[in-house]
RNA sequence: GCGAAAGUGGCGGAAUGGCAGACGCGCGAGACUUAGGAUCUCGUGGCUCCGGCCGUGGGGGUUCGAGUCCCCCCUUUCGCACCA
């Protein structure tokens, strides 16, 4: 008798063996050489995680398997692929983390670190681990503090004092995306107005070019819509709108004059066309002209108003959107088109951040002005007239559709359109006006008064200014300092920390000061992805023949929680290396899909709901490839899917039947497939291929389980010949066990290292015979069978010789016939009685 | 309010304008076993007078034929939100 082969599939000592395997042999990882002499690079990115204390959770296996599936799909089909992984380490988060604990970051993070990497290789990723990088080993914020310095020495670097977001229970700026309806996003507190000393990057810089290239770059819509929202771009006009002299509602309607001084007022609209109908103006309460328009008997309300508007946080004053307040400043300025004196008035309904911080407002076609004119009883006039409406017609609200205009003077009956930029020529002849475009997008304010980041590399020195940090000087080291908690003064750690801030200046060596502040998470993870292949790598921060070879990436996969903050800054740094010539491409992704999330039984996981899934146990319990086949068969990729505990039962016995179909190899039968077995195999090989290369993962591993059902189909033994593709296709998904059947199916050296994709040759997948619908009426009435490529006329005697379909057509003629080949027959016959 | 996506069995989800519900969970019946995840076979949208009829959020339309295309409406989710 011979040996025993027959045994049962035990996921755990399947994976665990090739997971060393693999790591003896280096399957996945690159030497420097390999990685200079890649034949057909694909370089497959996921975002790196960020190492929390609770490990991985399931919407990062979630993302990293999709990514992982892809990757080893292009391995096999004899791409060279790059599959990196590296921790985001720094940030806040990770810093209140350590303050909760009462552990020191520098002790923490290292300890997470390692968690996490056990995970990782526990999940079967396909991950050179010669190639990660640790946003926080001074090896690599070194660079992150170089790319700060030539954005500074690019002229996109700026310091400036900015209202910015603080929070105060983080005690720290944060950026605009950073803030979530006025509150912060990490602790949800309310986040208050503050004005602080900031390093800014110009992005606004490239706001056309970042909404420009959208376009032609090939990712996730929903990616592109958010960023092209949150770039908002607005076309419209700035207007002028001359200050009027003290008594000037004495000289209405006298023309447009301006004072002595030539003061004005600047607005931004995109409704130029509505011009004639601004009966008034309203300043933002900080705007830098309300003292100078105010007159003396409004003085004390106007200050008022300031400071209350100054003293209430953002969120209650953008949430007051139910009652509009302002109080008028007692100036007057002069309506450009009507040469009439109209209020000045503030209010906090205009932001200072937007546009000039001046509106000219037009109740009759602006909700907002409409609301506020019917507050405080400010004339509403009618300029544009919509379908049925004449110039006199009343208001009920405010009109913001399309008509011609009305009480325009020579602009009367023109519609909207045109007349926004005829009356923008117009006043542009007189320098009252320009075309103009406007961004939402605000510049990048990247400093943080906290202690877990790279320290921003500059000097101060009271006699030669700001000045960046020499590049032969970095890293500017974070030192270990044993009291890092944030300040609510805004002063960081850092400026506690005298012996590390105390320097000598670059330029002249007197006494300076360095800067204190450390950088914004976000800054590290804008331009990782360039470092992956370069990481072996000290004496530069990415290789320039390393980076020819492998950027920008060919496929990147990541959740769309990122649209906005990484994947928006990781553009802009790219332009900026790109046009400063460190790069020769200057958009880093090609290719982005954003992947959906998880939910479990119908509910978000949280936390606080205790409805988390803990990824260790579910894979101590039914192995790596269940959990990742599982992941991946929940719902399309892109769409994300809801987690079932039960549901895990189907892929788990799908791979508990594979390996039972194939494994007492012995027992395989010799031979040919079985010819309805093989055209099945032939389309599932093409549907595989098909899918797989989409992220449409779902429906792949449905036919994969189609296909072996029917070679399991009643019982039936399977041949060698039907399963060994089968492994193949399956090997995306479940890695340690498809390369333990290969093995035992008698390969040696490895499935990844010397295997290839099945081909799929259409001749096999053809069928001889194919089923017909026959309809009548377009109503299915019965199938028949013929040779495949029969004629119509074929098909219609087959169908007319069947007793479903006579009963239909004794009674009626036959007035048309719909012939699809190989499909479909619709015998059209008229109505009866 | 603006923008985007989506509404299909008990559930997750499939369907180049051409047989709605693939695949899986769950459930029902049976078989073989009975120590772990068992495995196998058959069935499983609703109604039915067993001829069929009705079914993809609702209402119209285009078409020989609509889950799919067009118009209107409802609901849900996710962004953004006094952005001038």
């Amino acid at each position: 008798m011979a040996e025993k082969t027959t045994t049962a599939y035990a996921p755990a000592a399947v994976e665990s063996k090739w997971q060393r395997r693999w790591e003896q042999r280096g399957t996945n990882l690159f030497t420097d050489q390999a990685l200079r002499d890649p034949r057909d690079p694909f370089y497959n990115l996921m975002m790196y995680p960020y190492p929390s204390a609770e490990g991985l959770h399931v919407g990062n296996i979630y993302a990293f398997t999709g990514a992982d599936v892809h990757g080893r799909y292009w391995r096999l089909r004899g791409k060279t692929v790059f599959e990196p992984i590296g921790f985001d380490a720094f940030g806040i988060h990770s810093e209140n983390y350590a303050l909760k604990l009462g552990v020191h970051p520098l002790d923490l993070i290292p300890r997470n670190i390692a968690n996490f990497t056990r995970q990782l290789r526990r999940i079967g990723g396909m991950f050179d681990w010669n190639h990660t990088v640790d946003t926080t080993d001074p090896l690599y914020y070194k660079w992150t503090q170089w790319i700060f310095v030539q954005l500074y020495k690019g002229g996109l670097a700026e310091r400036k004092k900015a209202p910015v977001n603080w929070c105060p229970s983080c005690k720290t700026v944060l950026a605009n995306e950073q803030v979530i309806a006025g509150r912060c996003e990490r602790c949800e507190t309310v986040v208050e107005l503050r004005y602080i000393e900031q390093w800014f990057f110009k992005i606004t810089q490239y706001a056309q070019q970042l909404l420009d290239n959208l376009q032609h770059i090939d990712w996730s819509e929903s990616t592109k819509r958010l960023q092209e929202n949150w770039i908002g771009r607005s076309e419209g006009a700035d207007l002028v709108f001359p200050l009027a002299d003290p008594g000037a509602r004495a000289a209405a309607g006298s023309g447009v004059r301006f004072n002595a001084d030539r003061e004005a007022l600047r607005v931004f609209t995109t409704r130029p066309d509505t011009i004639f109908g601004a009966t008034y103006m309203v300043l933002a309460p900080e705007h830098p002209l309300v003292d100078r328009v105010t007159s003396p008997e409004h003085r004390s309300e106007v200050e008022a108003y300031r400071l209350q508007a100054q003293q209430t946080d953002l969120v209650t004053r953008r949430k007051a959107e139910k009652q509009k307040t302002g109080v008028f400043t007692g100036g007057h300025c002069i309506n450009p088109a009507t040469g009439r004196a109209i209020p000045i008035w503030i209010a906090d309904y205009v932001l200072m951040e937007y546009g000039t911080g001046a509106i000219m407002a037009v109740p009759g076609h602006d909700e907002r002005d409409f609301e506020f004119a019917a507050e405080f009883g400010l004339p509403i006039v009618r300029v544009v007239a919509g379908p049925g409406d004449t110039a006199e017609s009343p208001f009920a609200a405010a009109y913001v559709g399309d008509g011609a205009l009305v009480h325009s003077g020579r602009f009367d009956g023109m519609a909207v359109e045109p007349a926004k930029r005829a009356i923008v020529d117009w006043l542009a002849e007189q320098e009252l006006a320009e075309h103009r475009v406007h961004y939402r997008l605000n510049d990048w304010c990247i400093s943080r008064q906290r202690y877990w980041g790279p320290p921003i590399p500059v000097i101060y020195c009271d006699a030669c200014g700001a000045l960046p940090v020499p590049e032969n000087q970095l890293p500017v080291e974070l030192p270990y300092v044993d009291d890092f908690r944030p300040h609510e003064s805004g002063v960081s750690p850092l400026a506690r920390v005298e012996g590390w801030y105390r320097t000598t200046c670059p330029e002249c060596g007197g006494e300076a000061r360095r800067e204190t502040d450390v950088s914004d998470t976000v800054l590290d993870s804008s331009w990782y992805f360039l470092r992956y292949p370069s990481a072996a790598k000290n004496d530069v921060p990415f290789d320039a023949d390393l980076t020819r070879t492998w950027l920008p990436v060919d496929s990147y996969i990541g959740g769309n929680e990122h649209a906005v903050l990484h994947l928006l800054y990781a553009r802009f740094i790219t332009m900026a290396l790109h046009d400063m010539g460190h790069l020769d491409f200057a958009e880093p992704f090609t290719k982005f899909r954003a992947h959906g999330l998880i939910i479990r039984e119908g509910a978000k996981m949280s936390k606080s709901r205790g409805n988390v899934i803990i990824p260790d146990e579910i894979i101590e319990r039914y192995g790596a490839d269940t959990f990742r086949l599982y992941l991946m068969f929940l719902g399309p990729f892109e769409q994300g899917g809801d987690y079932r505990d039960e549901g895990i039962q189907g892929p788990h016995g799908f791979l508990h039947r594979l390996w039972d179909t194939v494994m007492p190899v012995d027992q395989l039968e010799e031979g040919e497939p079985e010819p309805e077995i093989e055209r099945k195999l032939h389309t599932t090989i093409r549907q595989v291929t098909e899918q797989v290369a989409d992220l449409q993962y779902n429906t792949a591993i449905a036919a994969l389980m189609e296909y072996l059902n029917l070679v399991r189909a009643g019982g039936r033994r399977a041949r060698r010949s039907e399963v060994e593709s089968l492994v193949l296709l399956i090997a995306p998904f479940a890695p340690h066990l498809a390369e333990e059947l290969w093995e035992r199916l008698g390969h040696e050296g490895g499935l990844f290292e010397h295997a290839s994709w099945p081909a799929f040759d259409p001749d096999k997948a053809r069928h001889d015979t194919v089923e017909i619908a026959v309809q009548v009426n377009g109503k299915l009435r019965s199938v028949v069978s013929l040779p495949a490529g029969s004629s119509q006329d074929e098909v219609v005697r087959v169908a007319r010789a069947d007793d479903r379909i006579r009963r239909y057509l004794d009674e009626g003629s036959v007035r048309r016939i719909v012939f699809v080949p190989d499909r479909l027959l619709n015998v059209v016959v008229s109505e009866r009685g």
